[in-house]
DNA sequence: TGCAATATGAACTAAAGGTTCATAAAATAT
DNA sequence: ATATTTTATGAACCTTTAGTTCATATTGCA
């Protein structure tokens, strides 16, 4: 059990408590609980999906009755608005924070660093990326509304103020569609990241595999991106 | 309901009797009835996920008995069986037969008509394509080993094929990194196909919105791939 | 007309999963 | 030390879901 990410989310569940995500009890819960029902919560998302999530399953996993979690979210729904509601607000921190720091390095550099991110994530933030990840692979209209579409909208509009600072700086050609592009580059950032976030989808997404290891795909997509692939005229 | 796809299905629905996975009498049926079987198998699968497909809300969608299902597919496994065989069958031969037009192809149209590849499919062929996506997003291992991983496979090695092709005609820079490179247009054709065929998908992707349109991300597809986004030299 | 094949859907069954609550334990106050 | 509040527990309850069966009806065919 990490419990490294505990202070940092504090200040995120007194937020939800005066909200009536959770309630009073379980702020005052031991850090070790505390994060233990968490993760089982995230983890349990992560698995089976957040909307196929189950009470009975994250209180075994947690090592907690099932009566406690009633205590803390009241029922099975308000545990899941918790766990939803607890993900956008820290996926979106997050992004907010690296924004100008990534928007000031060179374009490459840029995206190098908005690529390989996450590189040392803590357990909680893991299970945070990947509970999105799963809510954004899942055709749950609520879901996708409350979670998703902020989010990949937040991380769309990233790749595009970068790539609009490469503009300013004269890094990027000026006749590229900049809309179109920064959309292709959200995508394609989605599909690397995700096949390593999620390993079950690099069945499909085979952005690595043989020899071909996940530094390799950054310096191929750096390369990609910008200088494509027809010979220098 | 369309019959128009049900000539080409018989081959593969009287192979797949041979294998036990349908019974007679789902063959001798009617045109119209065997249809209206297959895409509420196909229809279900596509909206819950194809692990979570009911029987009696297939039996429903198609206007059929529930007993009825058990005398064509014996058991809801089989039915699911039937569809997964199917659909794998399905996909690989269509990708078989455009292959040798791709890699003929200069690689830019080539790659253009690969991605817009399913501008006019019909519903059959939209109910086993949005079948398979749905397959390749879940994390069900079995599914992923029967469907995912091979057909993946395919789509990937056409790619790779389509690339050393416009390598040896000299339509390619000879420094990128063949595989990494075809692994990452692989990605990016995913999304930017499957943003369109499981439209809730790009939600996430962004990959259309706004006056981006299918066709000018497709545009935008080709200039970054051929050309990237850096000044020429 | 009768036999074989097929269709039907109510009824059976099992499992899953959300919720409650009497009871016990722990923490806090008096 | 005792009373009181807070919290923890998990067996039991109940509803829903979904797979399966089968007696009965219907259809097609010899």
């Amino acid at each position: 059990m990490t419990l490294s990410d505990w202070p940092q989310l504090q200040s995120h569940i007194a937020e939800l408590e005066q909200e009536g995500l959770v309630t009073r009890t379980f702020r005052r819960l031991d850090a070790e609980r505390q994060m233990a029902v968490i993760h089982a919560v995230l983890d349990e998302a992560s698995e089976r999906g957040p909307t196929a999530i189950n009470i009975k399953h994250v209180a075994e996993r947690a090592g907690v009755a099932v009566g406690s979690l009633y205590t803390y979210f009241g029922s099975r729904d308000g545990m899941l608005d918790f766990a939803v509601t607890l993900c956008v607000r820290y996926m979106s921190d997050a992004f907010e924070s690296f924004r100008p720091y990534l928007i000031a390095l060179p374009f490459d550099q840029g995206l190098r660093l908005y690529l390989s991110g996450g590189v040392e994530w803590s357990q909680t933030q893991l299970g945070l990326i990947q509970f999105f990840a799963r809510a954004a692979y899942h055709s749950d209209s609520e879901l996708l509304e409350r979670i998703v579409q902020p989010v990949a909208t937040t991380m769309r509009e990233l790749v595009r103020a970068m790539l609009e600072g490469a503009i300013a700086r004269g890094e990027v050609r000026p006749d590229i569609d900049l809309d179109a592009t920064s959309r292709l580059i959200h995508g394609l950032s989605i599909v690397a990241g995700d096949s390593q976030i999620l390993p079950y989808l690099n069945a499909y997404f085979q952005i690595t595999g043989g020899d071909v290891l996940p530094e390799r795909v950054l310096d191929a997509f750096v390369a990609l991106v910008m200088d494509g692939i027809a010979p220098r005229s």
